[in-house]
DNA sequence: TGTACATCAGTGAACGCGCGTTCACTGATGTAC
DNA sequence: TGTACATCAGTGAACGCGCGTTCACTGATGTAC
């Protein structure tokens, strides 16, 4: 790599970790390029030459979290332990990482591009990954499952699991107990297991 | 009422009903005062006079649709029907009206005031006495409930349906079937209804 | 009933701000000879 | 190695737009006599 290529690859690190920064204290609402560029220690200039738009940047944070979130699904399981207590693992890690993580974790769902722009498709994939960590197990409990079947089940483990996660910790009204909402997630994965996969 | 009093209730009206429309065509996103009072018939500063705020006026606007949703869920309710058919029927009735209202419903959750300001109390009671829809059903399948513990129930039940309605119906990912949402509602519903308050 | 006056909802042009984005310029780095 | 030139990342002041909100003014309605 020349210099150039070192100061840019530089220059992109501090302007994602300095939104990632930003983000995870106060949410995307109060989110700026200029702010940023200056927690980033460059010019507005220099995030435009590097994302492209605001929206780039953004979503390269957002795709940082997912990351994130993926590893975090990964370490949950216990090689050799059974489909269910997989599915829980799965569960309460990411009820884990909601709870440490909610100002990053709201903002994946609360990005919007404006209208006419697309999520670019690697974007879209990552989420994809997501449900197949749920699906994986699934399908193990239930080998009579078609892929596409799973997929959509997968989906809406992971869809329940986060509207509980998502109104419990939602900062409009009372907060939900984080014991509770560990409770009521199980409920849930535990009831999709036995009630239709099983 | 006095000449004055009537045009200020018609104006008011009007101005509601075509926010109303507004959002339920295309969200909150590209709301804006000026269109709003051109396709109420009256000017800016008349919104102002009568909600205060663009924010007042979506609240009502909000708390409009709040009102429809509730009495949605109670016209669900078949007299002499046991609980746990009740909450099924709650469940089907919540996610028909998301299916028919998506905008106005998701407006509902996508609405932020500034910094610093709160939701009015009135409009945050509004939600409470959805997820009350759930309580009295859960309370009667097992009378040893307390009522906090009951309300908390009914929150995440309802929170796990409007994660699965809510991730199902997102624009962003392709839209999961109505017919295979309602199963995963059901589900959902049953699983919480026999694993945990049965 | 008629007249003069008071009130206050309604008006919309103008204000002010935030903020995404651009682009002419700078200067460090790389290349050619 | 040294010099002249080319490239292109970096810069940040300035642009432009959208839009919430205000407020001096208008005129319809209500009131007093």
């Amino acid at each position: 790599m020349s210099k150039v290529e070192v100061k840019k690859a530089m220059h992109r690190k501090a302007a994602l970790s300095a939104v990632r920064r930003m983000i995870s204290r106060n949410g995307l609402s109060s989110l700026n390029a200029r702010e940023i560029a200056e927690a980033a220690g460059c010019s507005v200039g220099t995030l435009y030459n590097l994302f492209g738009s605001l929206d780039g940047l953004i979503i390269a944070a957002n795709s940082a979290t997912m990351k994130k979130i993926d590893a975090t699904l990964t370490a949950s399981v216990v090689p050799g332990a059974k489909p269910r207590d997989r599915l829980l693992a799965l569960a309460r890690a990411y009820l884990g990482f909601v709870a440490g993580n909610t100002k990053s974790w709201y903002a994946m769902f609360e990005h919007k591009l404006p209208d006419g722009q697309r999520i670019p498709d690697w974007h879209l994939q990552e989420h994809l990954a997501l449900f197949r960590h749920v699906a994986v197990p699934l399908k193990e409990i239930n080998p009579g499952l078609g892929d596409d079947e799973a997929a959509l089940l997968a989906r809406s483990v992971y869809s329940a699991v986060h509207g509980v996660v998502s109104l419990g910790l939602d900062d409009r009204m009372s907060r939900i107990p984080l014991d509770v909402l560990g409770r009521h997630v199980e409920i849930i994965v535990g009831a999709f297991v036995d009630g239709y996969a099983g």
